[in-house]
DNA sequence: GCTGCAAGCGGACTACAGTCCGTTTTATTC
DNA sequence: GAATAAAACGGACTGTAGTCCGCTTGCAGC
């Protein structure tokens, strides 16, 4: 009856120091691993024995194979998120919400020739995983964006938008289908234009509420 | 040196008759295991078993679980895609792009109801194919109706707005986030408009060439 | 320190996708 | 209808994701 439930008081997240170890072990290792061959060759055995970790613990840790991936791309997308969050305007704070989207849509292109296969990799395996964190941190900030554009429905909005800034499509374009990011950034620039002139138009043409 | 390169008068497509009665029985198992256990519970043994053929028959003719998903996805889909290229307007020929742009969405969301999970199936995997011929056909449908509303990049606009489309996304939102088809179909009339009504714009006021 | 126990661990195990290659079938030519 | 080459076949085999469960470890209270 003593130590029921209320006992994590232990590390930062409650979580234990072996297990906080660990977590950065694999995490270390599987960087390595993609740095080395590529996401594709990236095994959970691999990583385990990489680790030097039981295999069980890494599926513990993150879940699946795509939830590891989705750590990875966290880590190496820390700086974009705050850049876009808390960094200097246009695409930071201080910029109308026009070119702050504009912005976002070309460092979104722009960041895939360093982030994109493992962002690719993430994405793979049941689909995006629209649920995750980033994901709705994504979301969240453009239909903050759209709502500053008075887009009727900025929810789905962002998800429209989001559906474009998708890694395996904007890779295929670029790789496969040889689109110039300057080409994918003008479409963006187009779409999200459209979307506030419209909105805008019908705003000042049914008077402004 | 008789028989060396063009004795390819066979069956229909020079299949085999025996590899294109393969294909069917394939093809059948599939569709009577989906519909019994649903798409997730597919497995490239299960079919093979059920057509009573060897496993390396099925990976020989669909090339991969995917591709034997997208294959049922398109037989689901034939009347989808004849409606929208022969059938009556609004979604077929005789309306005004707009319209058929906007029916088009329409349709879409309207049919996951019924081939959302299997379209949902064949999307995974390696990502959405976004060169199978289905795919491809689709993106030269909306991109045609695109350039009809003089879009300044109808080809990667048919991009845009194909990724919303998308089975995942949309039985995501259906499914977990319970949007409904009405609201989807707002949204999606929204973005067409935008469009349109944007390149409308810009062509009358740079003077329509 | 000692104890209790929830959390964490690890690696054998299962299930499934996809490959490989020796065997069989099909269509063609004579 | 026999010979022949190309195509197709099938199932054993491989590699990998993900599970399971008995064992270990770290933490809290005493």
């Amino acid at each position: 009856m003593q130590g029921e439930e209320l006992l994590r008081v232990t590390g930062d997240d409650g979580e234990r120091t072996d297990a906080a170890r660990n977590r950065r072990l694999i995490l270390d290792a599987a960087a390595e691993i993609v740095a080395t061959c590529g996401p594709e060759r990236l095994t959970t055995d691999a990583v385990a024995r990489r680790a030097g970790v039981g295999k069980g613990t890494v599926f513990r840790r993150f879940g699946n194979r795509a939830g590891l991936m989705h750590a990875l791309a966290d880590e190496a997308g820390r700086s974009f998120q705050h850049a876009f969050m808390a960094g200097p305007p246009p695409l930071g704070p201080g910029a109308p919400p026009l070119e702050r989207l504009i912005a976002f849509g070309e460092a979104s292109i722009e960041r895939m020739r360093f982030d994109g296969q493992i962002l690719r990799a993430a994405e793979q395996q049941g689909g995006p995983d629209l649920e995750h964190p980033t994901q709705q941190l994504t979301r969240l900030h453009l239909a903050m964006l759209l709502r500053g554009l008075h887009v009727p429905d900025p929810e789905l909005g962002a998800y429209q938008l989001s559906a474009f800034l998708n890694a395996g499509l904007l890779l295929h374009l670029q790789e496969h289908r040889g689109m110039s990011n300057a080409r994918l950034a003008g479409a963006w620039c187009a779409l999200v234009s459209a979307l506030a002139s419209d909105a805008d138009r019908s705003r000042t043409e049914r008077g402004p509420l």
